[in-house]
RNA sequence: GGGGUCUUAGCUCAGCUGGGAGAGCAUCUGCCUUACAAGCAGAGGGUCACAGGUUCAAGUCCUGCAGGCCCCACCA
């Protein structure tokens, strides 16, 4: 047996036994068919990332999971790896070569890609180190990486599979373009955000005789692509105008007035201007009219040759001049201020353009329905719930997902474009001929795909897919999905199609959704607020168990949580009172035979603590089951701390003192309590648990592959917890007593135990020691009634005695009666409220018998509380 | 425009299927009681946003309302 130190120190640990495990292998799985599988695979961070708060909380839930089910016998894998990150990591990669003067396109695509993977084996481990420094017990021999041969194999088999069944196409649409990242982007990361703009009202003229239709717009430039106007056909004030023609100003073209049921009658002006090329309503428009489309604008956001003279000039410039030009023209109407949503990119913040480019399409409509079902049926679950309601908003109004981007960093497109004839050749490898025309000469689609076309995959990627691995067969459908509810759009929508498709499966069986951990003022952690918290530095000050314990209490699923300095310290405090609980026991245990105890020796503190523990066991264990982590951690803590240290430590001190069966029997328990508590413990707190385990067991076991407690019908024992509460509650009264009496602690008194119930006065005879302990006793004396108490003796009323104090010389009358009878108030109080309860017939009568029992038995031992309460006051006079 | 969510002790938040309001921190009062002052023992503090309804019983279920936050959405 170690000695403790006398405080916890998490920083002197926590490296060592992390080691240990790892080389011990205890994280590693490997399919084993006499033990059920339980398997969750790790949101994989991005290589650039550096861990923050939202990766810690990710990985407490999951280790904690994961450690569980470890220890309940399940053949348990936590599967790793790391995201490419494509947009990121390119925008990441290209400012660190600015920095060094080089420019992207002067490397060209490979000599860029070389940088790319340079900086993966730079930084791309950096984050797998800190998830370790959390305690995380992931299979790190099993580390993917997105786009690692297994995983890009699996990209290329799904491009292929789709692309053969029609699920993906390529075609001119409208996409969203970020002209500063200059790629397209999918509709989930443009943000729509409310902007104060403008409304600008435009003549149009006729182009035949006088007259003009006014128009509104909010976005003026795009005026030089309109190729009409359209005005709703039930639109009495317009009915004579469709088919006319217009001057479109400052570029003379003439276009038409259309008709078309797209156009509200009652906003702006009730005539819209219609360009195909950048609206996407417009182009819906554009193509039941056939109007032509005209793309007015370079992939930078300037102006292109379709612009006359405005071409070069940035669109927002060409906006400023065009309303100018407008203006001298007489064609301005007018300016209104006017709020509406503009789509941004959610990595870069800039104003997203749409406008028609050829890109790389899902067809979703398909592929989304056994998603749909498997969450309508419960096949998979959501929790909290309420994110369902979320996940049919999105599946409901899906739209193709369009999956080309203009990087360089990611997969490449697995398509080949014949350079004779214009084929277009789908394979996972190059062809070397074109099946068309049988020519040579084949390139390669340019274009990456949407990072999360793989990452949509990782459940059954990392398991070896698309090969038949046993890996697969046996780990797969996994079981939980823990993650921030901001990627349901992006990811757990697409991992579940994706399953479902490819596997014939769901991905997974539960989704546990998390929140985000906000600053404490509730605004998001981020780097340019400079607001975020390191979890590394909370680490390195007070362990990887208090970030732990903080992240994981006081928060239910779903739910956003504030992150507190305050609550660390709290968690930290606690990791040192169970390091001292500890400390005690074994300063005890190590003069103390390994006594074979036997059941009989047992008191009923004992049976007491054994019985808290055993319900305790059952409570955490549903409360994990249901994914109740801040629950179950709560629990184990109260269980813990209250009752296990303040009571039952406390209780148990004076038998510690001799030599005795008693001594053993006490020792026994305490320990046994201890590991038990410890073990429910270790899966949030793995370091301090483990720790203090193996100086328990002088061993090297491991508490992280020890057994999880199971509930026992046969250590439950009601009677033993009854007779314990009530000497507690005895204890309770004494000290309350002595407090208002101002008594200091040092003054012990002797304490006389009265009841009229021969049980009664069995317990607290059985409990003296303690009872005379923790309640300041000099002795106890039990009795049935007041023989030898001195007259003026307070006392204190319990409902199963009273407790008589021969304090007279410090105690002053007055302040004694005042008590009383603020005492028999409030038991009034108790007996009003117990009577009008069972006064009322409906409640009797409706009520479960159960419960109106309850409060019979209540209201009589209240009033029998009272009696006593009364009997003393008039004593007093 | 649609949907979600929150409003509980001074602060931050828990409260599962409806049966007498909880935690941490903060505050006040005593204690260095030989595991722990990162501790121990007491105490104060809440009409559970508001208004209705269902029920014997509502923080918990239903409706409405106010305020905050979030998500989705192509009204030019």
């Amino acid at each position: 047996m170690k000695e403790l130190s006398k405080t916890y120190d998490p920083s002197a640990i926590e490296k060592r036994l992390y080691e240990k495990w790892e080389k011990n292998g205890y994280f590693h799985a490997e399919p084993d068919s006499k033990k059920k599988p339980f398997t969750i695979v790790m949101p994989p961070p991005n290589i650039t990332g550096q861990l923050h708060m939202g990766h810690a909380l990710d990985n407490a839930l999951q280790d904690t999971l994961i450690r569980y089910k470890r220890m309940q016998g399940y053949n348990a894998l936590w599967q790793p790896g790391t995201d490419h990150a494509a947009i990121a990591t390119e925008v990441k990669v290209i400012d660190a070569l600015k920095k060094q003067g080089i420019d992207k396109a002067d490397l060209g695509r490979e000599g860029f890609l070389e940088k790319c993977w340079d900086w993966r084996a730079e930084y791309g481990s950096r984050i797998i180190t800190q998830l370790k420094s959390l305690g995380s017990s992931a299979d790190w021999q099993r580390e993917r990486f997105t786009m690692d041969d297994g995983c890009s194999a699996a990209v290329q088999e799904v491009f292929v599979r789709l692309y053969n069944k029609g699920m993906i196409y390529k075609g001119a649409r409208i996409v969203n373009w970020c002209p500063k990242c200059q790629t397209s982007i999918s509709d989930a990361e443009a943000v729509h955000e409310d902007q104060n703009g403008h409304f600008w009202h435009i003549r149009y003229p006729f182009a035949e005789g006088e007259g003009f239709v006014e128009i509104a717009t909010t976005r003026p430039e795009t005026l030089l692509g309109d190729t009409a106007v359209a005005v709703n056909p039930d639109d009495e004030r317009y009915q004579d105008l469709v088919g006319k023609m217009l001057v479109l100003p400052l570029t003379g073209r003439t276009i038409p007035v259309i008709a078309d049921a797209y156009v509200d009658k009652e906003f702006g002006t009730g005539c819209v201007k219609i360009t195909p090329a950048h609206d996407p309503n417009d182009f819906e428009v554009g193509r039941r009219h056939d109007l032509p489309m005209i793309n007015i604008m370079n992939d930078d956001g300037t102006i292109n040759g379709n612009g006359g003279k405005y071409a070069g000039m940035d669109r927002y410039e060409a906006r400023k001049a065009i309303v100018a030009d407008l203006e001298e023209l007489g064609l301005l109407v007018k300016v209104v201020p006017h709020l509406h949503a503009v789509g941004t990119h959610d990595r870069c913040g800039t104003t997203v353009e749409p406008l028609v480019k050829q890109q790389w399409f899902v067809k979703m409509d398909e592929l989304i329905k056994p998603a749909q079902e498997a969450v309508k049926d419960g096949r998979i679950r959501l929790i909290p719930e309420r994110m369902e309601k979320n996940y049919f908003n999105w599946t409901d109004n899906i739209r193709d997902w369009c999956i080309s981007r203009q990087l360089w960093w990611g997969h490449r497109i697995p398509a080949w474009y014949c350079d004779e004839c214009g084929e277009i050749v789908v394979a996972k490898e190059a062809p070397a001929i074109c099946p068309k025309c049988g020519c040579t000469h084949l390139t390669q689609d340019p274009d990456t795909l949407d990072t999360w076309f793989s990452s949509a995959l990782w459940p059954f990627s990392t398991l070896g897919w698309p090969e038949k691995t046993e890996d697969l067969a046996y780990f797969y459908p996994t079981d939980v999905l823990v993650t921030g509810y901001d990627i349901i759009f992006f990811w757990v929508i697409r991992m579940i199609f994706s399953g479902f498709e490819h596997m014939g499966e769901e991905p997974f069986k539960t989704v546990l959704f998390h929140g985000l951990v906000r600053d404490d003022q509730g605004r998001k952690m981020s780097k340019s607020l400079g607001n975020g918290i390191d979890p590394l530095e909370v680490i390195d000050k007070y362990g990887a168990d208090a970030l732990r314990m903080t992240l994981l209490t006081g928060n239910a699923p779903g739910n956003d949580m504030r992150f507190y300095w305050e609550r660390v310290v709290a968690s930290r405090n606690f990791a040192n009172k169970i390091w001292n609980a500890s400390r005690f026991i074994m300063m005890n245990l190590e003069h103390a035979d390994d006594a074979a105890v036997k059941a009989e020796d047992l008191t009923p503190a004992d049976r007491w603590i054994i019985s808290k523990c055993n319900t305790l066991v059952k409570d955490v264990t549903e409360n994990l089951d249901k994914f109740e982590l801040g629950i179950a951690l709560q629990k184990v803590e109260d269980f813990l701390w209250d009752e296990f240290c303040d009571w039952y430590i406390e209780m148990v001190k004076p038998r510690l003192y001799g030599e005795s069966a008693s001594k053993a029997a006490a020792l026994y328990t305490l320990r046994k309590v201890l590991i038990d508590s410890l073990k429910l413990l270790h899966p949030f707190m793995p370091f301090v648990t483990e720790e203090i385990f193996c100086n328990l067991q002088d061993e090297e076991e491991s508490i992280m592959v020890s057994s999880w407690p199971v509930y026992d019908e046969a250590l439950n024992f009601p009677a033993e917890e009854t007779a314990t509460e009530a000497i507690k509650e005895a204890v309770r009264a004494v000290r309350t007593l002595r407090t208002s009496m101002n008594v200091p602690p040092s003054r012990k008194a002797k304490l006389f135990v009265v009841s009229e119930s021969e049980a009664v006065r069995e317990i607290f005879a059985e409990g003296s020691a303690f009872f005379a302990a923790l309640a300041s006793g000099s002795e106890v004396a039990v009795q049935a009634d007041k023989a030898g108490i001195e007259a003026d003796a307070v006392s204190a009323v319990t409902p199963d005695a009273v407790i008589y104090i021969p304090l007279s010389d410090l105690v002053d009358l007055e302040k004694e009666r005042e008590r009383l009878t603020g005492e028999r108030k409030r038991l009034q109080a108790e007996i009003a409220r117990g009577e009008g309860m069972l006064s009322n017939e409906k409640f009797v009568s409706r009520a479960p018998a159960a419960k109106v029992e309850a409060e019979r038995e209540k209201l009589a031992r209240y009033q029998a509380q009272l009696a006593q309460v009364e009997a003393q006051l008039a004593h007093l006079g």
